[in-house]
RNA sequence: UGGGGGAUCGUCCAACGGUAGGACAACGGACUCUGACUCCGUGAAUCUAGGUUCGAAUCCUAGUCCCCCAGCCA
């Protein structure tokens, strides 16, 4: 299902490391500044549950980025606590994204995984200390004990079991005497907290599933809460940074740092995630779409992960720079996925070759054209970039437009193709069309044209200006192609605001044009490579394409004031 | 009605007691062999009410609204 163009082992576009500016880094500036540091290490620390997405490009430029622009390293991490969720085909997925989104770990490959021996003696250490106890409650218990947001918790019947019986039960868990939920370790702190994380949170539960990398080992996992943490003091992290969620979480990080013989003392600092209209970022529903096939998998061109991004062409400098511009900050926002479209075109302008494409083709003969004539002629590939140069496009007698650009009774704003009107064929010739050919039906299915020999490259030495140069593909020489245009996942810029995401699931989110005609230099581009179809928009040829072929993805149209003037 | 956080143009982010600025979006114009790009221009904000101060988005007080937390998920 996963087509993936797979990057090398270094990024093949490594990220420049050009400063923002935000409280983060503010942060860090000061207590660099201040010597509360000699350099900086941070950490991005994915459970390998599911694919990244474009929310985990925002922590990863985050962290990775103030590693990079302050001289010090970041971690790649795997938060692997919970074999019940994890998969090795997850733990490659994050890797590759990470590395196409142009960083780079070094040696720092880490797993929380590493350290399960080590938290184990520390949760014994807990124990020791009478600070953690071992729970026979089922889980139900538990949760009717722990009181609710206005009403403190009830102390658990087992809470003060003996250090020897607590270690016992602990080892004998290890060992595996005991089925899943019936025992779990427990830290003794307050049970009539007003922050519920620190009313006895759970440290080691019982779960006898194989793990991706220690397998059969374990069959008790720690939590997150008593992972984490620990792993970034392991690991001397200075800077844990973390999304908003984890805000309620910090105490409870900092009273395993202070009540275990941890070899450093991290801090952590939350910044609220990314959110974008007509977007879903969350892991659970995109699980979902995989899941239940309304995309056709974690790399869809039409998902928000980094997979899928990538796969609908869009560069990793250009997600880069959206996240830039999306800044980093504490309050909760919703960011207009315009902007996204916005630097995706941005870079793209700059540096995609330039084609004729027709998506939907509208057959053109030139009736003064000598049959059996071909001209090559010369176009431009980026007129934005000289250096790009020019090819040569083959011309003939008939041709194919897009249907968009005729109409037989044109509005007044109306520049292009309708009878009796010369348009410029964009570096060919002027022609004007004389008849309008129909079926049965009354459809439209050929134009009858003539055009100017004087004009010869797109001028004409008259001087006569014409309204519009359209795009066109010599039908004897058009390769035929598949073209799939992509529309938001959603209907609505909050979709599920209303309680059903999949309700809100746009059902034009893609559009499959099976016979888009080419110009031949397309035979040549690359799967991957970005190209913009002349005032069309900029795509890039699919992984599925076969020699006898072609699928193209939109990655994103041009903007386009006519479509929106009407 | 517990605990923790947050409110600045339509949207996102700046301004760190001293001229509220940028980007995206919108609108108008110029240019154009892409109705693209580019360029020029316009409109657009400090949650409310008090207070401190020569001066408040920024400090204080009281409100209002929004977000997160009751997994043996992370």
């Amino acid at each position: 299902m996963s087509v993936d163009s797979a990057p090398a082992a270094s990024p093949a576009d490594p990220a420049p490391a050009e400063a923002g500016k935000d409280f983060i880094r503010d942060i860090i500036q000061g207590d660099l500044d201040a010597g509360v540091h000699q350099s900086v290490v941070t950490r991005f620390p994915p459970e390998p549950n599911g694919y990244l997405h474009i929310g985990h490009a925002k922590s990863i430029c985050l962290n990775f980025g103030v590693a990079q622009e302050f001289g010090g390293r970041c971690h790649l991490r795997f938060d692997d606590t919970n074999p019940a969720k994890e998969a090795q085909e997850y733990i490659d997925a994050i890797e590759r994204d990470v590395r196409w989104l142009g960083f780079d770990w070094g040696t720092h490959l880490h797993h929380a995984s590493d350290y399960f021996e080590q938290l184990y003696a520390w949760a014994e250490h807990l124990i020791g200390a009478g600070k953690a106890y071992i729970d026979d409650q089922s889980a139900d218990d538990m949760r009717a004990s722990r009181g609710t947001l206005t009403e403190p918790g009830k102390n658990s019947p087992f809470r003060d079991r003996s250090v020897d019986e607590n270690l016992d039960l602990f080892r004998r868990m290890r060992k595996g005497e005991f089925a899943n939920g019936t025992r779990v370790l427990r830290a003794k702190i307050d049970m009539t907290s007003g922050n519920i994380n620190l009313r006895d949170p759970v440290l080691y539960r019982i779960i006898h599933t194989p793990h991706p990398r220690t397998g059969t080992a374990w069959c008790i996992y720690p939590n997150y809460d008593f992972a984490h943490g620990q792993s970034d003091a392991i690991e001397h992290i200075t800077h844990s940074i973390c999304t908003l969620e984890f805000e309620d979480h910090k105490p409870l990080y900092e009273w395993f740092l202070e009540n275990l013989p941890v070899p450093s003392k991290p801090k952590q600092y939350e910044f609220a995630r990314l959110n974008i209209s007509y977007t879903i970022l969350s892991k659970r529903h995109l699980t979902q779409f995989v899941r239940e096939g309304h995309v056709t998998g974690w790399d869809d061109p039409r998902m928000p992960t980094i997979a899928g991004i990538r796969r609908r062409g869009v560069p990793a400098a250009a997600l880069r720079d959206f996240i830039k511009r999306v800044g980093v900050a504490r309050a909760n926002s919703v960011v207009d996925a315009a902007m996204f479209d916005a630097c995706v075109r941005e870079l793209l302008n700059k540096t995609a070759a330039r084609y004729m494409a027709v998506l939907r083709p509208l057959k053109v003969v030139i009736e003064n054209y000598p049959e059996g004539q071909v001209e090559d002629l010369d176009a431009v590939n980026n007129p934005e970039d000289p250096s790009a140069g020019s090819r040569k496009v083959p011309f003939s007698r008939e041709l194919y437009v897009e249907q968009d650009d005729f109409m037989e009774t044109p509005p007044k704003k109306f520049f292009r193709l309708s009878p009796g009107k010369e348009v410029r064929l964009r570096y060919a010739y002027f022609i004007t069309c004389r008849e309008a050919v129909k079926d049965a039906a009354g459809n439209v299915i050929e134009l009858r044209c003539t055009y100017d020999p004087a004009s010869r490259g797109g001028n004409s030495p008259d001087g006569r200006k014409v309204q519009a140069t359209l795009h066109w593909v010599s039908a004897g020489h058009a390769i035929p192609s598949e073209v799939r245009i992509y529309n938001p996942l959603f209907t609505r810029p909050d979709p599920g605001a209303d309680g059903d995401v999949v309700a809100d699931i746009n059902p034009q989110s893609l559009e499959i044009i099976a016979d888009a005609k080419l110009e031949p230099a397309l035979s040549a581009a690359r799967i991957g490579e970005a190209v913009q179809f002349e005032r069309l928009g900029y795509f890039t040829k699919d992984a599925e394409s076969t020699d006898a072929h072609a699928v193209f993805n939109r990655t994103v149209g041009l903007r386009d004031s006519y479509a929106k003037a009407k």
